[in-house]
DNA sequence: AGCACGCCGACT
DNA sequence: GTCGGCGTGCTC
C-alpha cells in the first residue's frame, strides 16, 4: 500500500495516443523518470493487453485517476521534447475544428520515423519440457523457434509454409512452450558517412615526403595516398585533415581497391572515422544571390508590410509571371533577419520544380525541405533540424504545417487556391491554408496567401476587409501576355474539319510550331470521368434545375442525376433546347490525345505527362528535364502541366474540352475552370520578344467564362460567380460540412443516411441539409456511400454550435443498434 | 483502430 | 462434440 505522501508526489502523464479515441490516457510516471519527463516528449506505453504504442505527453500532474489504476510508462524516448507547446495547442485546435480525435492529428503530424513500431515476436520458453503435449506441427514450429532464437508470426508462416498460425501460437503459449513479447524499434537512423584521414603523426611535410617514398614498393597504396593528398592538400593547411575524405572515393573507380586502403589503415597511416551527415547536401546551395526587386515588386512588398501592421493575413493576387517569388524572397529574408521562423507552403507538384532550387540558392543551409517523396529519415531530419535551430526556414507541403515551430513569424501559402491543401482521407480532414492562419495567430505571426487566381473564399475575405489585398498586374521583365484564340469545334465539326479531337486550326498551329522548332503544351484535364450530355447542334448541356451544375448521365440506370441535390430526370431523346436528336455523351483523355497525335503528326516527339506516366519517383523530373533539353516537341498532360513549368521555348498552349471543366457537376466548376485555364495559359510565351499563343477548343466560344479567361479578368469571373453562390447558399457565404455514411449493404447505408438527415433537418431546416444522395463513385471498397451536405451561413449561425450539433446527431445514429457497423465520416469545410 | 471476449454453424 | 465466424465493448 502506498502512503498518501507518496501518492501525492507520484507524477502522472496525460498522453496523446495515436488511436481514434477522443480522450487522453493517464499513465503513471516511474519515479526514476519523473525528473526527466517533459510535456511534448514521446514515451512508449502498453495500451490494452498487448499493443505497444508511441505516445506524446500532453500534461504532467499529480492527480491520480480515481476510476482506474494507471499503467506505468514503459520508456521515455526523448530527453528534450519533440513537440512544442504551440504544436500541442494547434493539434487541439485541429481536432476540435475538424471534428476528429487528437490522436489522429498526432498520427499525421509525426513523420513515420518518429513513431515506434512494435512487432510481436515469439521466443522458446527455456523451462519447457513437456514435448509429449505437442502436436506434430507444433513440434516443427517449436524446433524452428529454438533454432532461430526468436521469430515473428510472418517468419514462422514462411518457414512452415502455413498461412494462419495465430491459433497454433496461442496453443503453444497455453502449453507454455513459447513466450510472446513485443519488440520495439525506433525507425529513424541518422545517416553516417565513413571517412578516412591521415593519422596526425604524418602531418608535417617531411613526414609526408618520407612516407610517400616508403610506399614506392606498394604502388596501390602510394596511389591512394597521392589521391588523398590531391583532395586534401594537408601540406598547405593541416587542419584540412580533420574533415578527412569519404571512403567511397577510393573504393570504386580506377583500380583503387579497398584492400589497399585497409592495409594503410592497419599500418596506422590512415585512420577511419564516421560522422553524421545531413541528407540534404545534394541540393545545391548558393551564396546569397542579390535579388533586385522591380518597381512593381517593391511596391507590392511595401504594401504587404503596410497591411501587416493591422491585418493577420494578406492576399497577394499577382498574375502568372508577375514575379511573386521575388516578393516572397524579400519577405522571407526580412522575417528571418528579425529572428523568427518562416514556413513556405506549396502544393505537392509545385515543390519538385525550379522554385525550390531557387530558394535554396538564396537561403542555403537554413532552409529545410519537407516533401512526401522524401524518406522517413529525411523527414525526421527536418523535424529535428527545426527543433535544434538548424532550419529557420522550411519549404514544404501540406503536412509541413505540423512541424515543431516555436516562433513562426511568417507563413506563405503559395497557390493558395489549390485543393491539395485539403486532406481528404484519413482524418484529420484539414486544410493547411486555413490551419496556417490559425497557427500564425497562435505565434503572433503573419500569413501571406499568394495566387494568380485566388479562391473565391480568400478574395471574398479580402474584399470584406478581413484580409489585406495586394495586386500585381504586370508581367515580370516585360514578358508579353499570351494571345488567345478560341476555336469553335462545333463549326469545325459541321464543316468536317475536325480530325477526332483536333481542330484544323490546332493541327495547323502544331505543324507550324514544330517547323519553327518551338515547343507545345497540350492540356486535357482527365479528372472527373463522369460524362455529361451535350447537343451537337445547339450546344445545350444537361443542367440541374436546382443547383446550377450539369447533370451527369448514368448509363446503367439510364438517368440524368444531380450529384448535389439528388435530383433525377429521364434522358432526353432529343435536345430539349433545339429538338435535334444529336444529343451525345462526351469524354476523352490524355492517352487518346497522345495516340491521335502520333497519327496526325508522326514526326513530332510527343510525351504524355499525367499520373500514369509519373508514378515512379523521378519520372516527373525526367520528363521536365527532357522537355527543357528540347527532346520533346509536344507535351500532353493533365493539370500536372499547369504548374511550375516555366520554359521560354513554349510558344503554344492548346486546351481541349474546356467545356467539360466549365460544366463539371460541382458548384465550384466555374471558379475551378477559370483557375485551371488561366494557370495553363500562363505556360505560354514567357519571352519579351514574342508573345505565346493559347488555343482553346470549345463548343461555345461565346460563353462568358472564356471571356474572363481571355482577358485575364479574375475580378470579372469573381463578380459573375459571387451572386450565384449567394443565391444557392454556397461558399463563401456558407461553410460546408459533408457527411458520408458508409456500409457494406446499400439499404442499411441508405437507412442510416436518411435517419441522420432527418435528425439534422429537424433543427437545421431543409434548406441547410442536402441529400442524402450517392456520390459520384457510389461504392468504394465494397462499401456503399451516401453523402449529406450541410450549409451553414457565416455570421448567421454559430459554426461551432452547428458542428457540435452535427456531431451529436452522428453519435446518435452510430449508437443505434439496428444500424450496426455503420461508418460515418464528417468532413468540415469540404472541397 | 486493434484486440479480446462471447455466442451460433461446418468439420476432424 | 470442437474450430472458428464476426458482433460488441474496452483500451489509462
Amino acid at each position: 500500500m502506498t502512503s498518501l505522501f507518496e501518492e501525492e508526489n507520484t507524477l502522472f502523464a496525460d498522453l496523446i495516443l495515436p488511436v481514434p479515441i477522443p480522450s487522453l490516457f493517464t499513465y503513471r510516471v516511474p519515479r526514476e523518470m519523473s525528473g526527466m519527463i517533459k510535456v511534448g516528449a514521446r514515451v512508449i506505453v502498453q495500451f490494452g493487453q498487448k499493443r505497444v504504442l508511441t505516445a506524446a505527453v500532453a500534461h504532467l500532474h499529480t492527480t491520480p485517476p480515481v476510476k482506474y489504476q494507471a499503467k506505468y510508462i514503459l520508456e521515455l524516448l526523448d530527453e528534450q521534447p519533440i513537440l512544442t507547446t504551440r504544436q500541442l495547442e494547434l493539434f487541439n485546435w485541429v481536432a476540435d475544428y475538424y471534428l476528429c480525435n487528437i490522436g489522429e492529428v498526432l498520427n499525421v503530424a509525426l513523420p513515420a520515423g518518429l513513431k515506434i513500431t512494435s512487432q510481436s515476436r515469439i521466443q522458446f520458453n527455456p523451462e519447457f519440457e513437456y514435448y509429449d503435449l505437442l502436436t506434430d506441427l507444433e513440434h516443427v514450429v517449436v524446433d524452428e523457434i529454438k533454432k532461430h532464437q526468436t521469430l515473428s508470426y510472418e517468419e514462422i508462416e514462411r518457414l512452415v509454409q502455413k498461412n494462419n498460425i495465430t491459433s497454433l501460437i496461442k496453443s503453444l503459449v497455453g502449453k507454455r512452450a513459447v513466450i510472446l513479447f513485443e519488440e520495439v524499434k525506433e525507425k529513424y537512423k541518422p545517416k553516417v558517412a565513413k571517412k578516412v584521414r591521415l593519422t596526425p603523426g604524418f602531418l608535417d611535410n617531411d613526414a609526408l615526403v618520407q612516407l610517400t617514398s616508403s610506399l614506392d614498393k606498394v604502388p596501390k597504396q602510394q596511389e591512394i595516398l597521392l589521391r588523398y593528398l590531391s583532395h586534401v592538400p594537408v601540406f598547405n593547411n593541416s587542419d584540412l585533415n580533420l574533415k578527412g575524405l569519404d571512403k567511397s572515393i577510393f573504393s570504386q573507380n580506377d583500380g583503387l581497391s579497398d584492400s589497399a586502403l585497409q592495409t594503410l589503415i592497419k599500418k596506422g597511416i590512415f585512420e577511419q572515422f564516421e560522422i553524421f551527415v545531413s541528407r540534404f547536401d545534394d541540393i545545391p546551395v548558393g551564396t546569397s544571390v542579390e535579388i533586385k526587386l522591380t518597381e512593381s515588386q517593391q511596391k507590392a512588398s511595401t504594401k504587404i508590410y503596410d497591411h501587416f501592421a493591422d491585418k493577420e493575413v494578406v492576399l497577394l493576387h499577382g498574375i502568372t509571371g508577375s514575379g511573386k517569388t521575388e516578393v516572397y524572397i524579400e519577405l522571407i529574408r526580412q522575417a528571418l533577419e528579425s529572428g523568427s521562423q518562416v514556413l513556405f507552403l506549396l502544393p505537392e507538384i509545385a515543390l519538385t520544380t525550379q522554385i525550390v532550387v531557387r530558394l535554396r540558392k538564396v537561403f542555403g543551409d537554413v532552409m529545410g525541405i519537407y516533401h512526401s517523396k522524401f524518406s522517413d529519415n529525411e523527414r525526421v531530419e527536418v523535424w529535428k533540424g527545426i527543433l535544434d535551430g538548424k532550419f529557420q526556414f522550411v519549404v514544404g507541403v501540406r503536412s509541413a504545417i505540423f512541424l515543431p515551430f516555436d516562433n513562426l513569424g511568417l507563413i506563405i501559402v503559395d497557390e493558395e487556391h489549390e485543393t491539395s491543401y485539403k486532406q481528404h482521407d484519413p482524418a484529420p480532414r484539414y486544410n493547411a491554408r486555413d490551419v496556417a492562419i490559425v497557427m500564425a495567430y497562435m505565434h503572433k505571426g503573419k500569413v501571406l496567401l499568394g495566387s494568380a487566381t485566388p479562391s473565391m473564399e480568400s478574395y471574398f475575405h479580402a474584399q470584406q476587409g478581413r484580409y489585406g489585398l495586394v495586386e500585381m498586374t504586370e508581367r515580370f521583365g516585360n514578358a508579353a501576355l499570351p494571345t488567345f484564340e478560341l476555336i469553335d469545334i462545333k463549326k469545325e465539326k459541321k464543316s468536317k474539319k475536325m480530325k477526332n479531337e483536333f481542330s484544323s486550326v490546332l493541327i495547323e498551329n502544331l505543324e507550324n510550331n514544330i517547323r519553327n522548332k518551338e515547343q507545345t503544351i497540350l492540356f486535357q484535364n482527365r479528372r472527373g470521368y463522369s460524362p455529361y450530355l451535350q447537343c451537337e447542334e445547339c450546344n445545350w448541356i444537361s443542367e440541374c434545375s436546382n443547383c446550377d451544375v450539369s447533370l451527369t448521365y448514368h448509363m446503367k440506370v439510364g438517368e440524368l442525376r444531380c450529384h448535389y441535390c439528388g435530383h433525377k430526370e429521364e434522358v432526353p431523346r432529343i435536345c430539349p433546347s433545339c429538338g435535334s436528336p444529336k444529343v451525345k455523351t462526351m469524354g476523352f483523355g490524355t492517352e487518346k490525345i497522345e495516340e491521335e497525335l502520333n497519327l496526325l503528326l508522326p514526326a513530332a516527339r510527343v510525351q504524355r505527362m499525367d499520373l500514369d506516366t509519373t508514378r515512379a519517383k523521378n519520372a516527373y523530373q525526367q520528363i521536365i528535364q527532357e522537355f527543357e533539353d528540347g527532346g520533346i516537341d509536344i507535351l500532353v498532360g493533365t493539370q500536372m502541366v499547369s504548374k511550375g513549368l516555366d520554359f521560354d521555348n513554349v510558344s503554344i498552349v492548346g486546351i481541349f474540352d474546356a467545356d467539360r471543366m466549365i460544366h463539371f457537376p460541382e458548384f465550384r466548376a466555374s471558379e475551378r475552370a477559370f483557375q485551371m485555364l488561366t494557370q495553363v495559359s500562363g505556360r505560354a510565351g514567357r519571352r519579351a520578344d514574342k508573345p505565346g499563343k493559347v488555343l482553346i477548343q470549345t463548343a461555345n466560344p461565346a460563353q462568358k467564362l472564356l471571356d474572363f479567361v481571355v482577358n485575364g479578368d479574375y475580378i470579372g469571373m469573381y463578380n459573375a460567380e459571387l451572386p450565384e453562390r449567394e443565391k444557392f447558399h454556397y461558399p463563401p457565404y456558407t461553410r460546408l460540412i459533408k457527411i458520408t455514411v458508409k456500409h457494406l449493404d446499400a439499404t442499411t447505408a441508405r437507412r442510416a443516411a436518411d435517419k441522420l438527415a432527418g435528425k439534422l433537418v429537424e433543427n437545421l431546416g431543409t434548406g441547410r441539409v442536402l441529400g442524402p444522395q450517392p456520390p459520384l463513385v457510389e461504392r468504394v471498397r465494397n462499401q456503399f456511400l451516401f453523402d449529406i451536405l450541410i450549409k451553414i451561413e457565416r455570421e448567421k449561425i454559430n459554426f461551432r454550435a452547428a458542428k457540435s450539433f452535427v456531431q451529436e446527431k452522428v453519435i446518435d445514429v452510430l449508437s443505434d443498434k439496428t444500424l450496426k457497423s455503420i461508418h460515418i465520416v464528417i468532413d468540415v469545410d469540404c472541397i
